[in-house]
DNA sequence: CTCGATGCAAACGATTTGCAAAATT
DNA sequence: AATTTTGCAAATCGTTTGCATCGAG
């Protein structure tokens, strides 16, 4: 599958966009923190490493990324708005750790199959879902004994 | 199970807070609409009935139905705040149309369970979770055909 | 009477937007 | 050269908070 580079200018050339520093420097460093980053932290760090650019092109181009398919909008519902990489197509679930706010991406067909019986059960289509297990982790299981 | 006008009443006295015209009027609001209100849904419904409740009174109320037990704020993404009445302990989750707003509790022992198992994989331990099933109910689908 | 509760308006925090200047094609 | 992009600051939006006043117990 295409590097998210490529596809992010290839989706800019098509729609008349341009690549610029500031853009390059933000999917980069993305890219490198490749978690699922807050739009403000990844504007500390890109500020970090060019302190000229404002808060205001991070999350213009973190949206871009997100109309670009190259990343997507997830919502752990506190309060922040997170971005995370799209590599391919593929869908997938969050098991979040309370107390490190670890995040595992897990997919599990046997829950996707469950949730479409379900949704036919109401006389539903489905187009998409949201799944979030909140818990702890094994490491801060220990810490707190 | 107890009614949440008497477990809310008696919160309220276990801590020496006070049952309030306002407070018993948006509860009362509050299980009328017994949907998911928003905090501006339901302001918006109180203030049609006692036009100098104030907003900042609603939120408050409703973050004590939260505390008190008797409501559950949810939040399905969309940049608002809901509340819904919770009646006894039962978890529910959400199936919700894109188009109309219908909103659906639902509860699967089945996917709980393999919810479960998948957290034991990752050797977490589950406190709990959100899952959001959207989609379009019967209704919609023969609206836009 | 004593605190807690209220309404108002100002404060908040994350995100968005208007604008004039700067940079890409 | 034309048009998009940038940085800044001001604007938004839902929600929270400070404060003087009001009211429940």
């Amino acid at each position: 599958m295409k590097p998210p580079e490529k596809a992010f200018s290839e989706y800019l050339a098509s729609r008349n966009l341009k690549m610029t520093p500031q853009r390059r420097l933000i999917l980069e460093t993305f890219i490198q923190a490749d978690g699922h980053l807050s739009s403000e932290e990844l504007y500390t760090q890109v500020k970090s490493k060019d302190p000229s650019v404002g808060q205001a092109t991070v999350y213009r181009t973190l949206k871009l990324f997100a109309d670009s398919g190259i990343a997507e909008a997830v919502d752990f519902g506190d309060g922040l708005l997170r971005y995370e990489l799209r590599y391919g197509q593929d869908h997938h679930d969050h098991l979040i750790c309370d107390e490190c706010g670890r995040n595992i991406e897990i997919v599990d067909p046997d829950i996707e199959r469950l949730q479409e019986e379900l949704a036919r059960r109401y006389d539903f289509v489905l187009r998409r879902h949201k799944m979030y297990l909140f818990g702890l982790c094994k490491e801060c299981r220990g810490k707190n004994q």
